[in-house]
DNA sequence: ACTTGACGTGCAACCGGTTGCACGTCACAC
DNA sequence: GTGTGACGTGCAACCGGTTGCACGTCAAGT
């Protein structure tokens, strides 16, 4: 049987309160509602508190104001570059906020993504959910216990934060178009990702309104090497010009094009998404920007507010994107 | 003034004992202790909670039972890969001991990781500091309220799990000399790291011992821009072959060689550590393996194992490392 | 038939904070 | 001098679980 553990130091309110002398609604006022007390009052509990090194006990604290001082943030892969980033500015202005975060990694899964949710559910006391693969339901009925703001997903009625990669896509496009390519292929995401679908549908309709053709070839889940095995179904494609859905999908398909001695961008262009690893690469890529950590401010930001106002606020936010013109692009061979 | 919040679900334990027609105690033991309980009647509170939709409240639980059914992980930088994979280990080997994942991002910096430690400690029931810059004074202090887990940190008296790389280094050195270099420059990390510290000093006995020179470089936090620009004093410091601190400094370092116009390996060669970009790279370079996500599944079990069994076991771990030799080094030119 | 003990469950205290309400004090107005 | 209200603090209930102990029941042992 484990030892009881000792509570965050031994010292509880009702230590301090026979300390200073004073009751333990004292003490408890003298931290959370100081302006109720005479402000001697207030410094000498303080004192005392300090000397006899008191930390509040947060789970009591949490089971009587119902409030946990936590939230969760539940990412597909943190692995993936255009993630940490974004982790961190959620942390820190939850911090600012003094709110600790749980990280959660759904390994790409929805259903891992549940499992996460409900674990964290009774102690948070909200959620950003970046890039979720859940059911628009499963959201709903999510938020409907929990604030919840969503990133890069759209669902209707929750406070979201949009990367709108369209604007970005479709500059891409007519860049590639100006370069003589008239043949492009889109190496596309996870379909459940919300930003593979925009993603897909803004390429396609640039595309179509320059009179271009684009060929879909499904990668599945953004990796390097599901990047470098499309290669073979990117030649065979017969396009001049590749897009594909995120940077590291676009790296692997770099190294894969180098294999085969199809030199870029001489022989072929390609475009990566989210601007990561773009500027990391050789030779540099030419990248779609998401500014993933003003995404995660702005994110946790609504959380935040909402926390505070206790108001939901069906916004939705957008953060808009641009091309990056780097090494990867050039004339349309041939 | 905000609303309170909801609790978990509107259904606490009273109601569950209720609607079951037995006592808050049974409810309780039906779920923590159902071996107590006839089987029928587990049977059937458990049915009842599970209609009623009853979760039960943490941060009771947590008061009642002094355990929160959290731990904390702190990095320095979750945007270095080196971090994610261990990251994702450590939250699932926690998941099958029903452990939710404090994660907090240190930002390299010994102070901000006092902070999380301080804001972490009171609602968690240990910690795993991976490359932890906190000086050993502080580390014990934490230690001694709660168990600690360190990853690439040799502190005396704390179960700790250490990559290695020394042997990997060592095997690196004797291979750059096979080559046929003499001179080789090391690329040092933050001196407060234990890593660094480690393979320094490694680098700095093999290369004593093979009988060739090496030049110290200090770089700072690792980065891609800082190994870009510590390039110059590479050059500068007349050597034929660099060895960086980690893989990110060393793709930066690459970078920067290309600019200039340096070809790797023809003109000079660069070896990495750590392994995480290194298969990424154009070329492929030349590394140190360092399972970090090895390391973080047994911080994990070891946590795990302290706080089941509620002993501390001042355990030392050690992964081992090699070298994996790919395309960026090669004969010493000239 | 009576003791004994194992078993299943309930009672009530406890974990450590928070907070509505009541009480005492004191300055000020009348 | 008494009434009035603001102010500072304490009392005690409450948040929702857990758990030591006690009680009642029933089967086995003598």
């Amino acid at each position: 049987m484990p030892t009881r553990p000792r509570p965050s130091s031994g010292v509880t309110i009702g230590d301090v309160a026979a300390a200073a002398d004073v009751s333990r609604a004292t003490v408890s006022r003298a931290f959370s509602r100081p302006e109720l007390l005479r402000p001697e009052t207030v410094d000498h509990v303080k004192a005392v508190a300090e000397r006899l090194g008191y930390t509040a006990n947060r789970a009591a604290q949490a089971l009587s104001t119902g409030r946990f001082g936590n939230i969760a943030m539940v990412v597909p892969d943190v692995a993936n570059p255009f993630f940490p980033p974004m982790v961190r500015t959620v942390q820190s202005r939850a911090e600012q906020a003094d709110l600790a975060v749980f990280l959660g990694d759904a390994d790409e899964s929805a259903e891992r993504e549940a499992k996460l949710a409900a674990r964290f559910s009774p102690q948070v006391d909200g959620f950003i959910l970046a890039s979720p693969r859940l059911s628009a339901e499963r959201i709903w009925e999510l938020a409907d216990k929990r604030p919840v703001v969503l990133v890069n997903r759209d669902v209707e009625g929750i406070p979201r934060v949009l990367i709108d990669s369209s604007g970005g896509m479709t500059e891409g496009v007519v860049h590639l178009k100006r370069l003589g390519h008239r043949r492009i292929a889109y190496l596309a995401g996870p379909r459940d990702s919300w930003s593979d679908q925009q993603r897909r549908s803004a390429i396609t309709r640039a595309a179509a309104a320059a009179g271009m053709e684009v060929e879909v070839i499904e990668v599945g889940r953004p990796s390097y090497t599901a990047g470098r095995s499309a290669v073979s179904a990117l030649v065979a494609a017969g396009a001049t010009a590749a897009v594909a859905f995120d940077d590291v999908v676009s790296q692997g398909v770099l190294a894969g094009l180098e294999l085969r001695d199809i030199a870029v961008p001489r022989d072929f262009s390609l475009m990566g998404c989210d601007d990561t690893l773009a500027a990391l690469t050789t030779p540099a890529m030419t990248s779609v920007s998401a500014a993933s950590a003003a995404a995660g401010t702005a994110a946790a930001d609504l959380l935040v507010r909402m926390l505070e106002t206790g108001r939901a606020e069906p916004e939705r936010l957008t953060v808009a994107t641009h091309l990056v013109v780097r090494a990867t692009t050039g004339p349309a061979a041939g």
